[in-house]
DNA sequence: AGCACGATCTGA
DNA sequence: CAGATCGTGCTA
């Protein structure tokens, strides 16, 4: 399958964000590898965005977002949980979007013995995801496009009609037009 | 140096 | 609905 390239990433943050439901996240571990399909998203776009942790300029954990397109953002938050994030735009455009849900396809016993708490869904959040899939901060501004440890490729198309956009999760904090803008992508079952 | 809080998850 | 749990960024 075709790994995607910096190109897909070097895009309009929405059109990345809605492109990227239907495509397969993998991560090799020892040549082990944990695949799934990309079921929700959630763009963040740049500096103007009040939601975005670029918002108030760059820091040393967002630098990454500031860089090329095309690598992982990969952060952490809540004392416990780690993000996937994959960057887009152009370099000091920091804009970003975060993989939010995500249908395992191959490793799936890996991935449950991964879980620390066992018996829910897999991987339906975005702190799950990096549960399962073993990604933590040294991934972070990892290059998704050099076909090691951690890369999309291309998997399955989803038609425009399948695509539902709401809000996104967690941002109360953000002003009123970005709280509100549909910048969430869910591919309907 | 101190402090408040977070793009979450879980179990009650 | 509250507790877990700590790196990060802001203030001083």
């Amino acid at each position: 399958m075709k790994i995607l390239d910096r190109k897909f990433y070097r895009r309009d943050t929405l059109q990345v964000a809605r492109a990227l439901l239907g495509k397969k996240l993998v991560r090799r571990i020892n040549g082990l590898d944990l695949t799934g399909v990309i079921l929700e998203t959630e763009a963040y776009c740049g500096r103007e965005d009040s939601a975005c942790h670029a918002h108030r300029g760059k820091t040393s954990r967002n630098a990454v977002m500031f860089g090329e397109p095309g690598h992982a953002y990969v952060y952490f938050t809540y004392g416990m949980h780690y993000m996937l994030n994959l960057v887009t735009e152009g370099a000091e455009n920091p804009c970003a979007v975060l993989i939010r849900s995500i249908l395992p396809l191959a490793g799936i016993e890996e991935m449950e013995n991964r879980r620390k708490r066992k018996g829910h869904e897999l991987t339906d959040g975005p702190a799950k995801i990096c549960q399962a899939f073993g990604i933590d901060k040294s991934l972070n501004g990892w290059d998704l496009t050099c076909g090691k440890q951690l890369w999309l490729e291309d998997y399955k198309k989803i038609p425009a009609k399948s695509v539902i956009a709401t809000p996104r999760i967690g941002i109360d904090y953000a002003q009123k037009e970005h709280r509100n803008a549909l910048w969430r992508f869910l591919a309907k079952i």
